[in-house]
DNA sequence: AACAAATTTAAGCTAATTTTAAGTTACATT
DNA sequence: AATGTAACTTAAAATTAGCTTAAATTTGTT
């Protein structure tokens, strides 16, 4: 999951980058509303993390653009603002939860958690397809309870796959997810990953839908 | 929006119950986790708010119990329950939010008015006809619940067909649908590609009109 | 800096798809 | 019923997507 973090306050962007990158999270970090609101149009985030109390512009404003142009990106709100009336305000204009500072960083992931849960329409923190075992939560996967070892890029293209078992995902929407920005990526990278994955996984586990995309059966 | 409200305190339930139904919200409101499971059975709520005390059972063994059956109703735990731990406990369990006592009531409609709007939200575009389902989100099609393989084209032209029941495509229509750009395609593509498209579909789902072009009936 | 691991690039190969084209059948109008 | 046209069928040729492999490059670690 793409996230964008909007955050002025260096520390906490940074603690909060390395909580969110050992959870594979692929995190963005801008520190104002203009560039948070430029950068939403290049890539396709999954989740924004957004602080209200930016440099250039209210927070609250960049949730009323991004609302407003009908994007529709699950934003955390994370702010010292915890007055109700900031909160209400916040969630009514189209924020999906709202937490204030000070914030324990173990909740943050839990509720990151729900929205990429949503996101996956039925994945929960353990997500078991035939023998193959995928634990979001603690970044594993088994095969017969045998612990699989896959590098970052193996993991994330099966964690894609495994989170929208029965749909298909295409080359473009796998390659979105593996990289930050659209990179040049002129290259058949993913097919060589899939490659990988297969050797590790039971045979057939991974399907290739020629000229649509991979996936995996549901259940 | 028909909310199950889960509460054996009866003084804080009454107190909810009145707010929730001024903001014209339809309560029905039980004290036990029985009873809970019960409801759930005979009435489909839009959404549960869940305590966590209850005096039968654990409130989080409910909330196991509802997505083991794989029921997608948008939970909502209030409980004195604030530890990190709970937290995390309840949200990684399936609950979509977690909101601790003492809490004001105004951010608890505000977070209702969240989970509603996002129900409002949430759909794949299913387009069924007679036997035939077409999932343009998954791209998958599938005929009394048999998954068909179609290569692109033949997905492409099928889907310009479904999403224009009942009115007819003209051969020139589908060619722009296959094709980026008007190619110079001197050929007859698209009769061979409905060709293969009827083997693999009931017969007569495609229909021809001599001279104009090709439909499906709607519904 | 050196090493190992991970990732990307590139190229050859195979098999499936797509296009082409030609022959056949069905239709509608006279 | 004959005719011209449209649609259907079939098979081959052309194209392309995906698999595999190995080498080149990047990244991370000691």
């Amino acid at each position: 999951m793409k996230i964008l973090l909007v955050e002025d306050d260096q520390l906490l962007a940074n603690a909060l980058s390395i909580a969110l990158t050992r959870e594979s999270y692929l995190i963005t970090h801008v520190t104002t509303a203009k560039e948070a609101i430029n950068q939403i149009k290049y890539t396709e985030y999954q989740s924004m993390i957004l602080d209200l109390g930016l440099p250039d512009m209210d927070g609250i404003d960049v949730l009323k653009r991004i609302r407003k142009q009908k994007i529709d990106l699950p934003i955390l709100i994370l702010t010292a603002r915890d007055s109700i009336e900031d909160k209400i305000k916040g969630l009514d204009l189209g924020a999906d939860d709202y937490l204030s500072k000070p914030f324990e960083v173990p909740e943050l992931l839990a509720r990151l958690r729900v929205i990429e849960r949503r996101l996956g329409t039925a994945n929960s923190a353990l997500i078991t397809i035939k023998n193959v075992t995928f634990d979001t939560r603690a970044n594993v996967v088994t095969v017969d309870t045998h612990p699989l070892v896959l590098s970052k890029k193996e993991y994330l293209v099966l964690k894609a796959l495994v989170e929208n078992a029965g749909r298909i995902q295409s080359r473009e929407q796998l390659e979105a997810k593996l990289y930050e920005w659209q990179d040049d990526i002129a290259s058949n990278t993913v097919e060589v990953h899939i490659h990988h994955l297969r050797k590790k996984l039971p045979a057939n586990f991974i399907k290739n839908i020629r000229g649509i995309g991979y996936s995996i059966d549901k259940a």
